[in-house]
DNA sequence: GCTCTCATGTCAACTATGTTGACTTGAGAA
DNA sequence: TTCTCAAGTCAACATAGTTGACATGAGAGC
């Protein structure tokens, strides 16, 4: 599933920079393992990893979600979907149940277990950004957000 | 190899914020993908996906580096390496050759066609990075690059 | 009541990217 | 000549995704 010692063994390799732009291309690349780094290693540690933690991570933010809605918001196929959301219901870190009116659907929720799994996941996520932006001060935060918000919204 | 219509279907979904920072977490799985999109695309036409551009990005900046020294500088194994790496002699954008005077060690160099690829592919991905950083001018840039190296270096 | 649609579930086959472990080969060094 | 080291290769496996095909069960329309 992970391999903390590897993974964490691979800090940022010095590479010449052939463009002036070089240096943004890794620290997105890199920056976004140092995001994730101790957040997978806790989820490996539960015997999950980065596909379950987006589920918890987005039923915990739209409580009583459809499958298909998760679908559209990961983004992901149906039967792509179905492996880890399937874990997490045996695991009973999920609930499913119909909706009282609308019976086709399928409404998920985070259990009591569901919720502190996402919570300290994500927990070693948000340190890891709130060290940084505690650095870099209030404006150096909203410029951060600013340029990430552009290339987010580029497609 | 890659879906561009869902891809880029997969636009930034909504969720309610749960922390203060989840805003920051979201940026950050946007913000690659927003980073990568149009390289993943233009690489999956080439056949081609994100470990071969790994590969061509890491020699093109290291001409002449060993194999082992590319293991490290990607952090997988020599098994996973494996199979990309064969693609890319096979398809003649990178040649290896026995160093003149350590033969036990092979070095990897780009071929003109391996240059191209990886300078367009790069290119894609400058462009989203360039944009961003022209709109949050000179101070917006440095800002944004001290909170990533913040960010990339904390493990 | 009958049929049609729609959300969900499930099976199979496939691709890609990675892992470990075990072993070979070929060159250089002791 | 033997030892070591870089590289190559084979098998088995895990995970994360894809398409395609088909089943089921509930609501909606006629």
């Amino acid at each position: 599933m992970s391999k903390t010692s590897q993974a964490a063994g691979l800090h940022r390799a010095s590479l010449a920079k052939l463009h002036e732009l070089d240096a943004a291309l890794e620290l997105m690349y890199y920056g976004w393992r140092g995001m994730t780094l101790e957040a997978d290693d806790y989820l490996a540690k539960q015997g999950l990893s980065r596909p379950h933690h987006r589920i918890l991570y987005v039923v915990a933010r739209r409580p009583d979600i459809a499958i298909g809605a998760l679908i559209e918001v990961l983004g992901i196929s149906k039967q792509a979907l179905n492996r880890p959301l399937n874990l997490l219901l045996e695991r009973k870190l999920l609930t499913s149940k119909r909706a009282p009116e609308q019976h086709r659907s399928k409404l998920l929720r985070l259990t009591a277990a569901g919720q502190r799994i996402e919570q300290r996941a994500s927990d070693h996520e948000r340190k890891v950004m709130r060290q940084a932006f505690e650095r870099a001060g209030a404006s150096g935060t909203a410029a951060w957000m600013a340029v990430m918000e552009a290339i987010a919204d580029n497609n």
